[in-house]
DNA sequence: TTGTAGGCGTTATCAT
DNA sequence: ATGATAACGCCTACAA
């Protein structure tokens, strides 16, 4: 089965290879009519456009580059599967790269993608620090893990945050407690800032709300301590509500309270911020904020695929996060 | 910055181009000395070859497609991620692709990644029924949900099942629960078995070992209600372990343990399966059977390469599971 | 609007 | 062992 080239098209459609490539990549001067006969050749030939020919002459590999620092969390598994997605309608493949938030390992994936000619980059930078140093030309958008001096797309966590506690103002809570991420982290402090800022507008005017906040890791075991430790007093000095910086640290602190027989949401509301696929899970279903996983992505997509302009270098895209509402939330009980 | 190429690393090494390619795909045939001085000039010039014009040549394109049903499943992700690893070890790099379980889609993906040419494939079948037809000549290796027909590796499940279950044998137990997987997943029957096995040799001489077996999809969810089934009886006639079939189950069904007041694992051993990072962010640590995904991927990238030799068509390639002990068994209380 | 032809950066075949 | 050179399959000026 000798391999079906363009000339093959050409022949049997009795045009050209020129205008065959041009049908291929919908130039506007081709008539409707030649270009409805080639498209019915191609289809009986089942030809198939050879990329790597395609690439070295144009320069386009229809290839995106994504380098995560770990695809095992549910949140970089769930933007590879967005980007994928969102790449798939633009006929655009992915090729995936985790890093192991390895700053090395992330600057020679960047450079195994260009010299595989992707069209763009995702990035989510490993936490090492290091400057990045990229190969100017090649479009890279910045997701999560903003850097200054790179157009980035993140979630606007600080306005998420902000909704979620104000969730529970509203519901009556005054003694809120927060669990922070890793200090380091950026999207941990914009975390906080939306907490605070939260906080002191519920103070104005009134007494009670006080920060109360214990710095954790992202993870379970780090949110279950932190939850311990936050509830670890006399109970009109405990919070009567927790916001906590992640899902798992939210799940982590809902076990610290069930273990310290602190029924949920009766005694203890919780909220947590993310919305993974397990926040679901949880008896009962955790309360949660939401990340705009998805747009994320396909903002990112669209924007290195040239149809949507890159946000400003120093000001990045923030997408708003929505509250996912669970069953880990009610007002609190009177003292 | 004009574009540096083969020629230019030739011209100032003062060698041919063929000989500069030579170099390049460690051809043995080229004067040490020569070899040297043009791998010098590569490092000084920052030579990177083009992989399209390579791939255009040589019919190989270094990728490597996976496709698989959902990267949101951790054992998707972490098979992706080991693969990429492995790849990534020989110069390899992955596309990956999601057929969220449909086989239209399965099927159009495997079309794009023949027409990128890539010089393999990872499949995870969809679950939906279909045939699959391959462009033959393109090496594909089928992965966990094993097809009949196609070479493929998978996990031991049976017998990493058996094994689970003879460990709460030996630690003293005899009225060992199982939650099944769905009935037509053949992971799920082969679990089964597994389970069949040690409960049948167990019951040689003894009266005791009687299976007892709920059925249940993979999630928390059912795992938990086929918890709640098989703990709603008795003291007596209840089980004293139950092995799962997903951690997803076991740890839904530790959920139903604690509900219903059963401590665990004073009253009741759990055992789970799959080895996902979950199993050990529970209080207590779950005790499971892990999969050996690492080598999965590892092996199945090797195959793909070339240098190591299919398995046969109709007898897959089964690698073994190994018991991740946690906190969620010990032996039986005195009834 | 369509056809013609040159060349993209490598590899591989032939000589040397 | 090395060098010259013809493809590889397609896109894109340029010409018609």
């Amino acid at each position: 089965m000798p391999k079906v080239g363009i000339r093959d098209v050409a022949k049997l459609a009795g045009v050209s290879t020129g205008t065959v490539s041009r049908v291929l990549n919908d130039h506007p001067s081709v008539t409707d009519e030649l270009r409805a006969r080639v498209r019915g050749v191609i289809e009986e030939l089942g030809y198939m456009p050879d990329p790597s020919a395609r690439s070295m002459r144009s320069k386009v590999s229809r290839l995106i580059g994504i380098v995560i620092p770990d695809l095992t969390n549910p949140f970089f598994s769930e933007l590879v599967q967005s980007a994928e997605q969102a790449a798939a309608g633009h006929g655009y493949n992915i090729i995936v790269m985790t890093s192991f938030d390895h700053a090395a390992k992330e600057a020679d994936r960047i450079g195994q993608l260009t010299s595989r000619k992707v069209d763009g980059i995702i990035l989510v930078p490993s936490n090492d620090f290091h400057t990045l140093k990229l190969p100017k030309g090649l479009p890279i958008v910045i997701v999560d893990r903003l850097l200054p001096g790179y157009s980035g797309i993140a979630s606007d966590h600080r306005n998420g945050v902000r909704i979620g506690v104000e969730h529970l103002l509203k519901l009556g809570h005054r003694r809120i407690g927060f669990i922070s991420g890793p200090k380091d982290s950026v999207p941990a402090s914009d975390r906080l800032k939306g907490y605070l800022d939260a906080m002191k507008f519920a103070s104005r005017g009134e007494q009670n709300a006080l920060p109360l906040i214990a710095e954790a890791a992202f993870d379970y075991e780090s949110g279950r301590s932190a939850g311990n430790y936050l509830l670890a007093r006399a109970r009109h000095e405990r919070p009567t509500a927790i916001f906590a910086s992640s899902d798992q640290q939210a799940i982590g602190c809902m076990r610290a309270a069930h273990d310290l027989g602190i029924p949920i949401p009766a005694a203890l509301s919780i909220v947590g911020f993310d919305g993974i696929p397990l926040a679901s899970m949880t008896t009962p279903r955790l309360t949660t904020v939401k990340q705009p996983i998805r747009e994320i992505a396909a903002t990112a997509v669209t924007i290195l695929l040239g149809k949507q302009d890159a946000p400003d270098l120093d000001k990045p895209l923030l997408l708003a996060c929505e509250i996912s509402e669970g069953e880990t939330t009610s007002s609190p009980q009177p003292d």
